[in-house]
DNA sequence: CATGGTAGTTAGTGGTCACTAACCTAGGCG
DNA sequence: CGCCTAGGTTAGTGACCACTAACTACCATG
């Protein structure tokens, strides 16, 4: 296909509805986009014309902002970190009395459980998981999950078994919504007792 | 690249070292290789042409005898649920003594430990969760997991929080599989306590 | 020895994907 | 205004991938 004069053909005006961002502004918009592409795909399932069909970004910019496929996503999972970190922060200054149990800790688990509403929010940390053969991906995933838990660890303090436990927990929450089990599945009523809540 | 007279060029003879096996031995052999394959770099991450070299069979026998890669897939996770499965069994005969605890669930808590050794065992479970997204990888694990949780309650009768709590326990031990987490650094001694590894 | 079914192969194909090259354009400022 | 920086685009490329078509090789049986 040869081409006459200029390579390119005439471009439609940029933009049309959204204005210009700033690169910073832009990033943290298809960071976004991209904890909701790769929490349902992984990163191998998922490719960066999606994810930028997603931020309403050409590809291309993509690869100018992140650099690499890998580095989108290493942003994607830190970011859906940092909302776990928010969110445990705030549920911290809202501890609830629990009979046998840690109030803070307890607060916690609620607000896990309540961050389920953002169905891809926990499923990336799955894939996050998932994605650890590489390297690269494995030391960024054990810094923040090691960062996470002492987070945890220094907003309350329970011995190391029930932070364990802790985690345990929000383990199987994650696989459990990853398998779109009910609440109810989880406590396994139907699957073993068949009984009520 | 014209050719002359048969389509395909001479032939080397088929199959030097291992001799040619019944299309069920050899689906077998695949489903062996697909586990470690797919352990490694999930559904979306692994190529058939990979399973292919590691079963030592060329790639387009893959779909003779699987029909798609999805199908190889859930033979594959079956398969590793099955000797999750086989390994429980074993270990429900050789209970341990323990306070506070069920001898059964805890004789299966170590035999779980041990598949361990198989690094890939594990790891494609974390994988087929997080394929959850497709339905038919959704429904196929699903029904495989509740089998698994009702083969446990089968063997060992506790109650539902104590099979909760076990099935907790596995999903952590998954996933810090997965970061390739020492059992240290899960019981939270160097992150939580500044103990050694 | 023919013949037919089953195990297994090579060659190819249409589509997708991560990433690059090259270009365009809005706006701040001297 | 002219120009430069920074935000953004279209067009393309080589590699890979799931899957198909077509063929070959072995073996049991009549």
């Amino acid at each position: 296909m040869t081409r006459v004069a200029t390579r390119n053909g005439p471009q439609p005006p940029t933009t049309i509805g959204s204005h210009r961002l700033t690169a910073d502004e832009r990033r943290a918009e298809v960071v976004e986009a991209a904890v909701v592409a790769f929490g349902r795909g992984g990163y191998a399932g998922t490719s960066t014309e999606e994810i930028a069909r997603l931020a309403g970004v050409s590809q291309p910019y993509l690869f100018r902002l992140f650099g690499t496929k890998q580095e989108l996503f290493l942003a994607a999972v830190g970011r859906a970190f940092d909302r776990i970190e928010g969110a445990f922060s705030e549920a911290a200054k809202h501890p609830v009395l629990v009979e046998g149990g840690d109030p803070v800790l307890a607060a916690m688990g609620h607000a896990y459980g309540d961050l389920l509403e953002d169905r891809w929010l926990l499923r990336i940390q799955l894939h996050a998981f998932a994605a650890c053969e590489d390297p690269v991906v494995r030391a960024f995933v054990r810094e923040r999950f090691a960062q996470l838990v002492a987070h945890v660890a220094a907003l309350a303090s329970v011995s190391p078994l029930a932070l364990r436990t802790f985690f345990a927990e929000g383990m199987l929450i994650n696989v459990a919504a990853a398998m779109e089990l009910t609440e109810a599945d989880i406590v396994w009523q139907r699957i073993c007792e068949g009984g009520p809540a």
